[in-house]
DNA sequence: GAACAATTGGGTAATTCGGGTA
DNA sequence: GTTGTCCGAATTACCCAATTGT
């Protein structure tokens, strides 16, 4: 079993000509020309930290990270709260572009058609695992840089602990407030707005 | 040995060309005009998503010239079945390209990024509709073109006529014969081969 | 530590690409 | 609407020896 990029601070050539879509050579010349900062291995090969390739990446103007607005796909089996949420960000001053998917397969679908720069995931969903779910969004270098927020309404330390394990950098217990959802997004919120309590209706 | 764009998540220019039938200038135009979503190169050069490239030719109603062999992909959630079938699959006289997949999301994800021609749907998985599965591949125009071809240990024909409604081309009762599997893909077979029973583990 | 497959670096030549124009 | 052509630039192929991972 090879280890993932994921797990690793660094990434190999190989993997960054795959992130970047081009061949290895090309990668190779551009570590050349000092235009992607590479550290050396004690061999003379090759090694790239992630925040170097994406800082590349970002100022020739791919696209890896959108530069519109935060696109944030909420994936919950419980559709009137997911919706919910949806319009809540899609409301914000800051404007955010949202979608929702309701099931395993539908979220595996819009995560890429939808591209979402974040997931708000449910980890309690029927049939989906949603540590499966984080780590296989993880693995995959297309999705690997999606950030994702974690949802529950069967919170324990331990399943925080897991979640955070398997790459979601939050785990939110239902019912949560709008300004800590706002605040772990890294949404810039209206000050001195009063706290909305914001709670997943399955919960009961 | 180069690699081909079968097994890359992206493809260059002349490798769309070639798909669409059509010169690299005429890509160009296209991408210029903004049919094709591309992505860029570092150094400015194009790059192009296969969904993408699908998306727009079905949208202008080509018919994609398949250039490599059948692609399929197994969806269920028995990992030792599922790789019994890609190999049976992948080893036949006529070669095929496979992939599996063990839970919604994951087909969700691979049924956009692999590209299968052939979806083998296990209708009978934990938490995911097998039913739904099928409805949503039939209504996105991306994926609509997609065969699929049902499998269930729990056959009824009220569930085969389900099924078949909601797009699939044939429901399969487990166990069934490797025979009646490729005759059902269409997929030419050896003559005089004795039928050999495949059965899924899980219907024990 | 030894053996083996896979990856990597460096070099040069060959190919592909984008844009403009026909 | 599509293609041919030219040019400078970007990307890739291919060579082999060294490094890395298992």
């Amino acid at each position: 079993m090879n280890r993932n990029s994921h797990d690793r601070a660094y990434m190999t050539p190989n993997e960054v000509a795959e992130l970047l879509m081009v061949s290895p050579v090309t990668v190779r010349q551009w570590a050349q020309k000092k235009w992607i900062h590479a550290i050396s291995t004690a061999g003379g090969h090759r090694r790239f930290l992630r925040h170097n390739v994406e800082q590349f990446a970002r100022e020739r103007g791919m696209e890896l990270v959108s530069d519109g607005p935060p696109r944030v796909l909420v994936v919950d089996d419980n559709r009137s709260f997911a919706r919910y949420l949806a319009d809540l960000l899609a409301n914000q001053p800051n404007p955010v572009d949202t979608e929702t998917a309701h099931d395993g397969f539908d979220a595996g679908r819009k995560v890429l058609q939808f591209a979402p720069d974040i997931v708000l995931l449910d980890l309690k969903m029927p049939g989906m695992d949603g540590f499966s779910v984080c780590e296989q969004l993880k693995q995959d270098d297309v999705t690997k840089h999606i950030r994702i927020i974690a949802m529950t309404g069967y919170y324990t330390p331990d399943n925080e602990t897991r979640i955070l394990e398997a790459g979601a950098e939050a785990c939110l217990a239902k019912p949560f407030d709008k300004s800590v959802l706002l605040d772990v997004m890294g949404l810039e919120q209206v000050v001195a707005e009063e706290t909305m309590a914001v709670a997943g209706g399955h919960v009961g």
